[in-house]
DNA sequence: CGAAGTATTGAGACGTCTCAAAATTAGTGG
DNA sequence: CCACTAATTTTGAGACGTCTCAATACTTCG
């Protein structure tokens, strides 16, 4: 049995793409749908479900004892999310806002790589997308300041979102963006001020959290 | 042909392990040796070959153009790197101390990967295990304090470098150490200093980078 | 033993964090 | 649609941790 992911009112065609390879390969999709703040899934929970995201927007989080958090990445639409090779989740999911995702049962996926190579190789391919990330992020947490850190995320935000002509919409709050980028929501609000007042960066209407970025190429030479 | 990876003086069963399994499907494998301080490879180069330290230590990093380095991992005995996806590298490969390993071309191991879904298979273990820990080092580098980074360092050594009785000499020097923690060498030194003081770490002999530890259950206290 | 490289230690600078208050935005019920 | 309240964001001032720069000590190697 099929769902038809492309059946959702405002789906956009890339959606198709990774979790769609599999679903050829005779695996079951179906859609689910997560309440603002929601957990999807919880740390060493077991990982019984890959998914994707179709609407709304996914951070994933590690927790220390104390309470400190570091959201390991942001998930939106397109991004498949919750693959894990062990048998739990190393991550906590929520939705940030209210969020669709198709889901399909892991173990079907397994069993299906086994012996198809093709399979095998979707998900080898997928685990190096989030290898690749973590990578570039583990540089950023590392060694940039805070402003080179903001940079680096609206370019990112601006890249992921497709949104036209430079105007981003951020679903996450200041705190996930601190949690994101290993600083304070003050030092994320400190920064994205001073950007504004160099004129890189300026800020539509009175939503909230519209951000309109001004001037993609001096947001760049801070990305460094 | 094969040449036998145990073949190696002073070599460890388990080093038989990843990249092994890979050879049983038909691979070349062969040895190579690079000198103290040598590029293996560089970022951005063609990823030709996939590697396996046999012997000697290995660090990967990234630069920032202003020279600002962060070492995304380092690859002991046994570890297997240099797996990209896409054709080339992501970091800077070099070697530590001397190094031999063996490595394998990526062409000929992709070709089998294609229809063996048990080599793919391999291939997705492998990179998951190198996305774990770049995942866990997110969580360092973001949140964790000077002392809780060296003590996550020295316990992560501890438990790799295969020492007897909770005895480490560690390959690299301090700036490397600093570079992987996201730190300066000079807050390295005072942390193992500080560690020293209280009793949690010991230094034996009057070999520069021999460190004993001395109490593995208060490091893990402070490795939140 | 001397020289070069590496590690430790100290003192002050700097960037980010903490705590607090004010401003803005979002949500709710009238 | 407005008023009220809760939540979020911005801004400020001072504290704190790590960095920078510099000097000393130690290790390695010729």
């Amino acid at each position: 049995m099929f769902i038809n992911v492309n059946a959702h009112p405002g789906s956009k065609p890339k959606i198709l793409g990774e979790l769609g390879q599999l679903s050829r390969a005779r695996v079951i999709l179906s859609e689910f749908n997560y309440n603002r703040g929601t957990e999807i899934y919880g740390q060493a929970e077991p990982a019984d479900y890959i998914y994707q995201v179709v609407d709304g927007a996914v951070r994933s989080h590690k927790l220390l004892s104390d309470g400190r958090r570091q959201i390991g990445a942001f998930h939106l639409p397109g991004d498949v999310f919750g693959l894990e090779n062990g048998t739990e989740h190393r991550f906590t999911a929520e939705a940030i806002v209210d969020t669709t995702v198709t889901l399909m049962k892991r173990c079907s996926v397994e069993h299906v790589a086994e012996s198809d190579a093709t399979v095998a190789l979707d998900l080898l391919n997928m685990t190096t997308i989030n290898l690749q990330h973590a990578e570039d992020h583990m540089l950023l947490l590392g060694r940039k300041t805070s402003l080179e850190r903001v940079a680096a995320f609206l370019l990112e935000m601006d890249g992921r979102l497709t949104a036209a002509g430079g105007v981003i919409a951020l679903p996450m709050c200041r705190r996930d963006i601190a949690d994101y980028l290993g600083l304070t929501l003050e030092t994320v609000s400190r920064a994205l001020s001073q950007l504004h007042g160099k004129g890189i960066l300026g800020f539509l209407g009175q939503t909230q959290r519209q951000i309109m970025l001004l001037d993609r190429t001096r947001l760049a030479d801070l990305d460094l």
